[in-house]
DNA sequence: TTGTAAGCGTTATCAG
DNA sequence: CTGATAACGCTTACAA
């Protein structure tokens, strides 16, 4: 069990100091040649790499990023992280993922452990709680210490940080407008309540749609859904009692359940009933019929998230307080749910 | 923007010794009452709090766990995550994420970047390429240094450590014997290519259930896909060509991807064809119909990887070479893909 | 009861 | 050309 090699062994076994060591792997032009060479083929030989604790130490920076999100069993957050992952790497930083499981206390305390000098910045998500609750007081403290944050996707406007979001207002106008425009008349929408913001705006979105046309909006067409794992029986109730012929859903999982609800209901989509659903991810791809989506680029979204941190942790501090707010394009991926 | 506190700025405030202050910090008895509150309520007042990469430089661990996996974006690897975070999050530990993309040398790199320092151990299911290339140097080096790896779900026998998996071949032996015992004479089986031995293992327990009840297993009831991206003509063909009445799928993408190409065959499921697949995910509890699967585990099996890495972190070294592989029981979700 | 000093692994500055 | 020293933030013998 070979220990970890250190500069101070290299140094004894070489009979030389550290810092002729040091100078020497780092290419020092104030070391000879032989010297130099003597050390680096030492170095190889036995496989040494610098550790990267003292590093952070000794740089003030860890070259880590702290991704704070609700869920990573979410598709939509898991292709977040793999967009993140891979603009960080190549920018040759890692990251640190800790889940809030969408509580206020885990978010908090695991922002905590992270901010104690673990990581360089966070990239996060805010859990539901935490949107409940109206309590940022832990995002001021970090951004208060000099530690920047990136936001995405459930964001907060009271917060000065840089945000990466889908306008989710347009997105849900323009899925809406899209069944009208298949000859739709009579529209539902599957939300998420209030307090999560995107569910608030893609229902404001919903209802822009109708009133631009001047179709007539009604409370009763939008349903609002707390708890996503039982969410079977409302659906059903809702789609019974508003008889609609196009639905909005916010997400695939409300858009599947409702499917399989219609055709329980003996209706056909999309000819009876066109779905059309938000997050571009595996069931929509893969159900029966398969679901036409506003696609979020959540690997887009990860990816620039992550491009604009490390643009502000390596920028000399001169970006100060120009806080950027990129909206991503979402895409309509057209499939069997809508005609 | 308050700079972090730091134990020095505390010493200097308040015209004691840093010692002073981290004794104090930490109850230590041999600080009188009246310094220690006053140093106690500084400290709270401004929220100090340790440095990490402090802490880790001097006692030489980090308490974070380094995670490699091929992919986020496949439902199981996420639910593994779910499952390490919680566990380990429960023992003060945080996870470090690197994702291999399948790739042997991201591999390689990104293990060689964690094991520098950053973390106390791995947690890790190897990349495709590096089963196909049976390469393992990486994984021997860092055992090699004393710090541990515990494997799952794709793991390789040559390597000497903790290994979390499911009993691959007796959970597609019973899953096929499932198939039978409903009455299903002719079964095609839906694979990887070899290399990945999960799918290696499962064709192999497929084709062990035959024989056990006499039937003979012909090669050309298994279709081994290379491209998961393209599999659904390969997928039309091979049904096409067998004529099942039964299938086994090693994912759930094969499986609703068969499931699809029969519907479209105008076979009915489960009467015509009845379909089983393995991981028991999104697909398989949405699609339609819903689909019968060999549930994997994947949170258990993430939980009881992180509390063997940590109990072996945390053992005075006294647990050497008594390596464990744990098998963890599958579980057969019945759905509407068999009768 | 308090303070000094060494050490964790690096790098950078300054002497020799 | 090489080496000693300080520093990053913290803990912990050991002195005072």
């Amino acid at each position: 069990m070979a220990q970890k090699l250190t500069l101070k062994k290299i140094a004894q076994d070489l009979n030389v100091s550290i810092s002729t060591v040091s100078k020497a792997l780092r290419d020092s032009h104030e070391i000879s040649v032989e010297t130099r060479d003597k050390i680096k083929d030492y170095a190889k030989k036995y496989n040494y790499k610098p550790n990267n604790i003292a590093l952070s130490l000794k740089n003030q920076k860890t070259k880590k990023i702290g991704i704070i999100i609700p869920e990573i069993v979410h598709h939509f957050f898991a292709t977040v992280i793999s967009g993140i992952e891979k603009v960080a790497n190549e920018k040759g930083y890692q990251v640190i993922i800790c889940l809030s499981g969408e509580s206020f206390d885990k978010e908090v305390v695991n922002m905590d452990m992270l901010a104690n000098g673990s990581i360089d910045g966070f990239i996060m998500s805010l859990s539901k709680e935490t949107l409940e609750r109206q309590d940022f007081h832990h995002l001021r403290e970090v951004l208060n210490q000099g530690m920047p944050i990136v936001m995405f996707d459930r964001v907060v406007d009271s917060i000065a940080c840089d945000k990466i979001i889908i306008d989710d207002v347009a997105a849900a106008q323009s899925a809406t407008d899209f069944l009208l425009r298949k000859g739709k008349k009579n529209l539902g929408i599957i939300s998420t309540v209030d307090y999560v913001n995107v569910g608030k705006l893609r229902t404001q979105g919903f209802k822009d749609a109708l009133l631009k046309r001047g179709i007539k909006f009604k409370e009763s067409s939008v349903l609002r859904i707390e708890d996503a794992e039982n969410c079977t029986k409302s659906i059903e109730k809702f789609l019974k009692q508003g008889n609609y012929d196009g639905v909005v859903a916010v997400n695939e999982l409300f858009a599947v359940t409702a499917s399989k609800a219609l055709k329980k209901m003996g209706k056909s989509i999309p000819d009876d009933v066109a779905i059309i659903a938000f997050t571009d991810g595996m069931l929509s791809k893969y159900a029966s019929p398969t679901l036409t989506t506003i696609g979020q680029k959540g690997e887009d979204m990860g990816g620039l998230a992550a491009a604009k941190l490390i643009e502000r942790l390596e920028s000399k501090h001169d970006m100060e307080e120009s806080y950027e707010t990129v909206i991503v394009k979402t895409s309509l991926v057209e499939r069997e749910s809508t005609p």
